[in-house]
DNA sequence: CGGTATCCGCTTCGATACTG
DNA sequence: CAGTATCGAAGCGGATACCG
């Protein structure tokens, strides 16, 4: 069994640590609503610009490369004219996914009540 | 149950909406390292300064002021001279720490690998 | 001790245009 | 269709100084 505290005692955290950088791809902005899109399955490159509401080309280029890069996304190009291009997780981002879900999903929920803490919302969910 | 297609469905991801908002908030390059380190229990403001490594004075206060005003953190003020500042979880905290850690577990567990799977890594810092 | 205010460099990001 | 190249604007974040 494996908990922050034991993993910070050796340095897991460290300014210029492997985790900080995995945690930067993964969490970024665009990371997590691409990783997202993807937990369902399969989807080409325009797909995902749709889907994926606000992003720029730049933006899901370098998300993509990065997730490829980390081995969290599979990235398989059909030799078609005009070009075909898939993405899918692999493996180790269904695991990760896995864990990220939850946390998404119980984000999603509460959003509005907590975006409202401040400001007068609804009363308290939970 | 709630999964992340339904919520999709609903226009809980669209570009502006509370569920980004939060989003951006929690899963910040130093929002996630002061909840990791809060999830410890409680910790003054200097405590985490020095341990959340790297971080400057400007972006822990403003990362600290963000969580306090989504309900995530509780600030605790003593009345004492000198002053002496607590900051906890709150129990929407703790909720959403509960899903966060396996994530960031997993993440920590496999840094070294996943940032190694493209470049052939330098060896681990520590 | 626990912050806030100000300045400013430097990366990040988006828009647009272009290519295989 | 699936990207890359370039450029300008925005804002993230660090350093410093100062206040309650």
């Amino acid at each position: 069994m494996v908990s922050y505290a034991e993993l910070r005692e050796t340095g897991a955290f460290a300014p210029a640590c492997s985790t900080r950088v995995v945690l930067d791809h993964v969490m970024s902005r665009w990371g997590v609503l691409v990783l997202c899109t993807l937990s369902d399955g399969t989807h080409r490159w325009g797909e995902l610009r749709r889907e994926v509401e606000g992003i720029s080309e730049k933006m899901l280029a370098s998300t993509l490369r990065q997730l490829v890069a980390d081995g969290i996304v599979h990235r398989e190009s059909l030799p078609t004219v005009p070009p075909h291009v898939e993405y899918c997780l692999t493996e180790r981002g269904r695991d990760l996914m896995d864990r990220m879900l939850p946390l998404i999903e119980w984000i999603a929920v509460r959003a509005d009540d907590i975006v409202g803490v401040g400001s007068r919302a609804t009363p308290n969910a939970r």
